[in-house]
DNA sequence: CAGTATCCTTTATGATACTG
DNA sequence: CAGTATCATAAAGGATACTG
């Protein structure tokens, strides 16, 4: 196998990095990383994200092996979101990527303001 | 100012992490972070990016204020891209998300034959 | 070289309605 | 509750041609 190299078209690590550099996978993650959550919890944590989405990016993760589906025979059935431990070895990464948006997000403002002035 | 919040719809850090959940602004910045790289230089490292895309996505990362671009008065132009003192805080993170990636997608893909399999 | 402009196709996403 | 299915639309992206 060749090396893993994102920079190369045909490399899978290039469709991984896709699906996992994505907003609502970040948010998601970021979620779940402290306990099992349900579908209709994080529908309501994460602001504006449409069922469609929030079904869609779980299914990704769960096909990518980052999230764990869990559906008890309750009535009405009751499905519970879990990181996987793969999932877990991502969580710092977002973290990161979520704070540097916090902490730099008056930084980024402020370079669109500049930039947009000028133009 | 309210607090920094990606989970809620209006923040503007869910725009910025949008914009930086980005697979080539991932890549791009990874190029960038060992120097100033030209603009067909980056299209020729960055396999499968459209002239296009490189573009609008330099553009973003300009105005956002990751990256600084210096046009030198040549004949033809020669236009350098560098990381600007914020990009460069967010070199180690996306350094982090590239190396995910390359380690664990043998596990990734394994995860996707396990569930493609079982449907 | 380093783009921009345009057209056109493909994807992504949203809204709505429905189901076990 | 936790989805799926369908339709409609918006947004993303590619190909091509052109320019300072």
């Amino acid at each position: 196998m060749t090396t893993p190299n994102p920079y190369r078209a045909k490399c899978a690590t290039r469709v991984v990095l896709d699906r996992v550099a994505d907003k609502w996978a970040v948010l998601i993650l970021g979620l779940l990383k402290d306990g099992p959550v349900r579908f209709n919890q994080l529908r309501r944590e994460i602001e504006g994200i449409s069922q469609k989405m929030l079904s869609q990016t779980l299914k990704n993760l769960e096909r990518d092996g980052l999230v764990q589906r869990t559906a008890y025979p309750t009535v009405p059935v009751t499905v519970e979101y879990a990181l996987t431990p793969l999932g877990r070895t991502l969580t710092d990464t977002f973290d990161a990527l979520r704070q540097w948006a916090e902490i730099h997000i008056g930084e980024v403002v402020a370079a669109q303001r500049r930039y947009d002035e000028v133009a």
